[in-house]
DNA sequence: GCAATATGTGTATACTGTGAACATTATGAT
DNA sequence: ATCATAATGTTCACAGTATACACATATTGC
């Protein structure tokens, strides 16, 4: 049993995940995209090139961060609307908080997430984590404003709830919003307040 | 008089204006930020260094762009919303979906005006043109919903309105929302319309 | 045990941003 | 017109980057 090989020095044992997890820490630390592969390396404590032998390059594991990223997302989304107290609304309203919460607190993950990662789309993955997130999105819309599940409006209005999250989490990141923590929450919280306008 | 200059061989003449017309070229030729200094100079036929002079670096240039950027989009912002017969409402709308078809005609550009610049919020141009922006969209909101200019309420609704249309650009630009350019057209103007659900 | 495979290293190349010294042209005072 | 000075473009130099390739070492299946 080696699976652990702590103390093996050439070999590493556990290197891909290693080099996600600090790269998602890296990624933060960093004002801007400032990522580099050797710096990575160097965290590590491996050599500059380790990191061929997990991602076949720089742009595949910027996608294996991203894929990261969209599942602690999703875990937080779903934590925040399974976890809320209260009506579905405001279940609802929390989830969307903590979407903006999300991007606020992780501003280059989120960035990465949603920004112009090479073949992103093709991504199997990634693709169904985001299919969940918009179904789930769906569903949960279809009983606040009680819509058909399969009606074009429903439709209209999940593009609009989910703009309505995504446009306020990057004008914060863009610091078109701004102000302290506080003061950015709430008006995150009016903004979606108005959006469900009866709640 | 020399200010043209067009044969003189050592000194272009003009050089800042054209850099930064050919990198807004550039920024939308490569897929994503794939944007050297060295490469532009190529294209515009000078020595490499040769940016150092009218930029102080590469981000400095990256923000002139993004200001460049905006202006073109303030324009156009402007030209949709005066130019559409109708409604103010028909116009607000317009509006709306020309801030979407800029955000996907100039996707590149679109992401460096609202990316992570260095210093971009200290600018003040650049918070000049929005700032500019925020009132046009806040008056005519103000207008379109019937509310006083300083309440609050016309405050959330400001916010909501530019977080639903930048939404709804960044989730296009990262695949989200994806189709034809019809489909994608139509989805933005549905998702507005129940936005605006009296029209 | 040992061959095959997986995983980390070292070396090399081409490209990048940027500083410093240098070259050429433009400008303005006399 | 002349000439110092500033503006603008070039050349050289250097460190940092992604990445290909050959090599070293560990793991694993037989």
């Amino acid at each position: 049993m080696s699976t652990s090989g702590e103390n093996s020095s050439y070999h590493h044992g556990n290197l891909k995940q290693t080099l996600l997890q600090e790269g998602l820490k890296m990624l933060e630390e960093h004002a801007d995209g400032k990522f580099s592969l050797r710096e990575l390396a160097r965290r590590v404590g491996v050599s500059a090139n380790s990191s061929y032998r997990h991602f076949r390059n720089k742009d595949d594991l910027m996608l294996a961060l991203a894929i990261e990223g969209h599942l602690l997302f999703a875990k937080g989304q779903m934590d925040a609307f399974t976890k809320t107290e209260g009506s579905v609304k405001a279940r609802f309203l929390a989830t969307g908080l903590a979407y903006c919460r999300f991007a606020r607190q992780n501003p280059a993950l989120f960035r990465l997430m949603f920004g112009p990662v090479s073949k992103a789309n093709e991504d199997e993955q990634l693709c169904r984590v985001r299919e969940a997130n918009l179904t789930a999105l769906k569903a949960s819309l279809a009983v606040v404003l009680g819509l058909e599940p399969h009606s074009e409006e429903l439709a209209a209005a999940a593009d609009g709830a989910w703009a309505t999250v995504h446009g306020l989490s990057h004008l914060i990141l863009a610091g078109v919003i701004s102000g302290s923590e506080e003061e950015i929450e709430q008006r995150v919280e009016m903004a979606l307040r108005q959006w469900l306008r009866f709640i």
